[in-house]
DNA sequence: ATCAAAAATGATTGCGCTACCATAAATCGT
DNA sequence: ACGATTTATGGTAGCGCAATCATTTTTGAT
């Protein structure tokens, strides 16, 4: 019995070949271990912080859906805390520590935020970053490939025959930002099209920001025919701004955003977007938490990097341009 | 031991004399049971069914974080299940209840479906529908009260001067939406306005419809100065054709809504709202749940009708009218 | 080959609770 | 007031696991 429990805790004082036997027996036998009985027998209660500040309320649902989930499935604790905007973020990371926890993992913005990582690395309490694009020394990171999903969407837009493509980009302090700038970028040199600084106008990622934005674009010369914002909220601004000066959206204005929140289906037209797997991503990252610190392998954790998958959902806001450039044949 | 065990599992067999000093006992001691023993120990794990369709993802959001949180206080179980759009609702709710559960909670529109509500009472499942306002004869409601809600935000804009006030119907097959109706209309009789049909238009709770009824109530002769629509969705799309038509909001429209989730504060202006405390709602749904069949009462399920308290959110979207006809003062 | 040390495995115990049954106290009928 | 019921309380076992310590097996050095 004990030789079991060794094995499903990955205790290292078992044989290798014993080991299989084990392994192999529960498969065959479809045994679980009961979590009741393993917390009962003192087993360590796991304990999970979350901390966040405010990032878009749809994106934090998803996430703390997510972690709920795992944390229900593999016995754990969450412990949710918000920090206030302009509060002291090193000290509302020492309150959560003080708290007792066993690691955290923290949406972005917070995850970025040197204040918040510095106070956990003296700390020594295993992190687990998710949806960054350029993940700290030292803490695990849940993420998407930011660049690669932007030259998709960006390349899609130039497929359906755009030539001119704005680009919104999101809160400079943002590595996400960067990349998913990076990914346009990739995309337009790709198709030959030159790159247009005007055409790049600076957002933060809320919806006001992408008003001005917006407005910066639409009022050029010569304005693009697709705009893509670096996510939903200020995608969505775009189309408000399409509206207000009596654009149509897709016909006189293609508009893409990124993410896929609940904000993308509710306003219309739907937007076409980059989905990110937020619930997926925390889920994954409670998991990772829990069974590094389950086998005590807690120094393991800044080695992982979990990359998951994106996808381009197409909805009704991309059209192609009203004139085809690429169609005008002579004759 | 034993009784103490029966006091606080609300068994029969204890005499009250003893039962009240087990209970002070627990109260000085500041016990709580133990969990994972108490599971370990055969106690039956309750299974909660969650059943909807497509509800605004943001109140889904709210209510299913709401919900796992409290599962997890209370040692329950939680199983999700969505019905897709146009598929048999009478099969997805057995195909539910053959699944195990012991009781379920459902989220509008489900909660108002008699396909759904007849199933569940034929199976005798405890029952509790969340955010009703005509709840079902046999099951248990947790609700805010509409009526009085939307006639204080009909009072709020009266009293800010407005006295052509529009008003945008929510889905007619929905209790709630009648009580915000009615509420509307006794908020104007109390300040002694006629009721005025053309300024009501009919919306069926999604952006779109706002959309289109945005637009009746705005292209009357003599428009409302504000409108009250019966969610934030259909007020955020008020808002878009407010600013399509180049009105100002809430300069030269004041624009409301109700329910106050995620979008009503992601758009601008931020919306002045009633706030339905959807997570708290659906919290109480699952405590009720498990302390009804803890303590096998499951037959006491339809006497319980709990009301909980919603709020006006005074944001950004609401001003006094910009002529003000009372204080038209000659001289 | 032999013994000491290290590594692997096994036996026992107890975590906190409830089901089940035994006992004690209260209630009732005559 | 007394036994026959009913009602309330207490004793014990065991749920499935991991901590701890005891035992066996393997390894390595001589």
């Amino acid at each position: 019995m004990m030789t079991v429990s060794r094995v499903i805790n990955s205790e290292p004082k078992v044989r290798q070949s014993t080991r299989d036997a084990v392994n192999a027996a529960i498969a065959e036998l479809n045994y679980a271990p009961n979590r009741a009985a393993r917390s009962l027998a003192g087993a360590a209660q796991i304990r999970i912080g979350l901390l966040y500040s405010n990032p878009s309320e749809a994106f934090l649902s998803a996430f703390i859906v997510g972690s709920l989930e795992e944390a229900g499935r593999s016995d754990a604790q969450i412990i949710v805390q918000k920090v206030e905007d302009g509060a002291d973020l090193a000290q509302a990371t020492e309150r959560m520590i003080a708290g007792g926890i066993d690691g955290i993992i923290l949406p972005p913005p917070l995850n970025e935020e040197s204040a918040v990582l510095e106070v956990l690395e003296r700390a020594a309490i295993p992190t687990v970053a998710v949806s960054t694009a350029r993940p700290r020394e030292g803490v695990a990171a849940i993420m998407i490939d930011d660049r690669s999903a932007a030259r998709e969407l960006t390349a899609h837009l130039i497929g359906l025959g755009h030539q001119r493509v704005g680009f919104i980009a999101g809160h400079p302090d943002l590595s996400a930002s960067g990349e998913r700038l990076e990914g346009y970028r990739e995309a337009l040199a790709e198709a030959g099209i030159p790159y247009d600084e005007s055409l790049v106008a600076q957002g933060y990622f809320t919806y006001r920001s992408g008003l001005d934005a917006a407005e910066v674009l639409l009022s050029l010369d010569n304005p693009p025919s697709a705009i893509f914002a670096s996510n939903d909220d200020m995608a969505a601004a775009t189309v408000a701004i399409a509206h207000r000066r009596g654009l149509d959206v897709p016909g006189d204005l293609t508009v893409c955003g990124f993410d896929d929140v609940a904000l993308a289906t509710t306003i219309w037209p739907e937007l076409t977007t980059i989905q990110q797997p937020i619930a997926q991503m925390s889920r994954r990252a409670v998991e990772l938490l829990v069974s590094l610190l389950r086998n005590k392998k807690q120094g393991e954790i800044s080695t992982h990097r979990i990359v998951v998958d994106h996808k381009l959902v197409r909805r009704q806001s991309d059209a192609a341009p009203r004139r085809r450039p690429v169609l005008r044949v002579p004759g």
